[in-house]
DNA sequence: ATAATTACTGTAATTATATACAGTATATTG
DNA sequence: CAATATACTGTATATAATTACAGTAATTAT
């Protein structure tokens, strides 16, 4: 999909935040108001050229008739396995996705993974669960975090982190730790887990 | 607030459809066609009452300027501590409330309730979790359920179940089963866990 | 018993809105 | 270098939509 110029993502996010305010998206007039434009027929053009971009629909003959097309940045996926090799989120390790609209859960999420293996059950942590992971939050010791290892993911907690040794937890006595020398492996911290979700249980 | 009559209610449905299907209001002509009404004064003169009765309001001069009011009805509560005695939707156990359409689990959750202790940590729940309770969904040998033992709410899973033995099994070893004879003390399972959500692990 | 509410038809006017057409000027792409 | 895209002004018009007014008839509150 081709980007929007500086100008269209502006009146884009016009057309949100109206929607989110009043419940329904603005008119041309209300578009120009907004943006000082002198003609409705700027915003008009706008709108038309958004809408060849892909990002809104626009039904002809009905007022406000603005319809946001689904966007993937609201989308928050959930990976199920992920594939040796690949990034964690490669089209083909997503299992779904749920829009960013319906998280009830505070915190910034960047995907869901979905928890394999009972390496982490005494933290409450079970086969099935999906963990929320986010990118940005700062890992520090005693974070649960999403590792990579040699090319294979992995949750545990940190316990230490330093230049040339990384001790990883798996929370289950049946588990060692694993320690690895980062500049002897590869080792990547791909995120923190912030959140915790369960169905039927 | 006072209640809808039954062709109230219908109109403010098709509201609702109409938004969550189009991103946006119905005119009054969108109703009357809905609806095989022959005038679009049918339609203006239901909005009215509706208005009246609280569940919208209407923004004079804007094309479909109808806005939704908050309805609680569309609010999971989360519960807190839950009071010695009173229900347990109590006003006053009620910590906060999220609002339904940002539910990203599928299952018909009427409340959350907040953990306390450690009975359960066994199968991963923990103090401070929240759990997604279904009033509606069936209890079954095996279901974690949401129980109160002589007004006092507990989370156990249920063990058993016959006219004059009920057990239910905190998950955790250092406690011993609960047994009750509900011929002798009052005994109410109030629900049933469906979910289980926690926040920045 | 009377007033108010509910549930509509039917008409019409005013205003709100989409949208076409004619321009201007600058920037970007093939 | 020409074509296309961006970013507007300015005007005009058809149509979409709100909304007022005048009724009818049945039901429900007071």
């Amino acid at each position: 999909m081709k980007k929007l110029t500086k100008r269209q993502e502006e009146i884009l996010n016009l057309i949100k935040a109206h929607i989110i305010n009043l419940g329904f998206p603005p008119t041309r007039a209300d578009i120009a108001r907004s943006l000082g434009f002198k003609s409705p027929n700027a915003a008009e053009q706008h709108l038309r050229a958004i809408e060849k971009k892909g990002f809104i629909k626009i039904l002809s003959g009905a007022s406000r008739g603005i319809v946001l097309n689904d966007n993937e940045n609201d989308q928050i996926p959930v990976i199920g396995l992920v594939a040796a090799g690949g990034p964690i989120l490669a089209e083909e390790n997503v299992e779904k996705t749920i829009p960013r609209s319906n998280n009830l859960l505070s915190s910034d999420i960047d995907y869901y993974l979905r928890v394999k293996g009972d390496s982490m059950v005494d933290i409450g942590i079970f086969e099935e669960d999906l963990i929320g992971v986010s990118k940005s939050a700062d890992t520090k010791v005693g974070s649960v975090v999403v590792a990579r290892i040699n090319n294979e993911v992995t949750v545990k907690t940190l316990i230490e982190m330093s230049q040339n040794k990384v001790v990883l937890r798996p929370e289950n006595q049946k588990y060692d730790d694993i320690i690895v020398n980062p500049q002897v492996e590869e080792l990547a911290i791909e995120g923190s887990c912030v959140a915790l979700l369960r169905e039927t249980i």
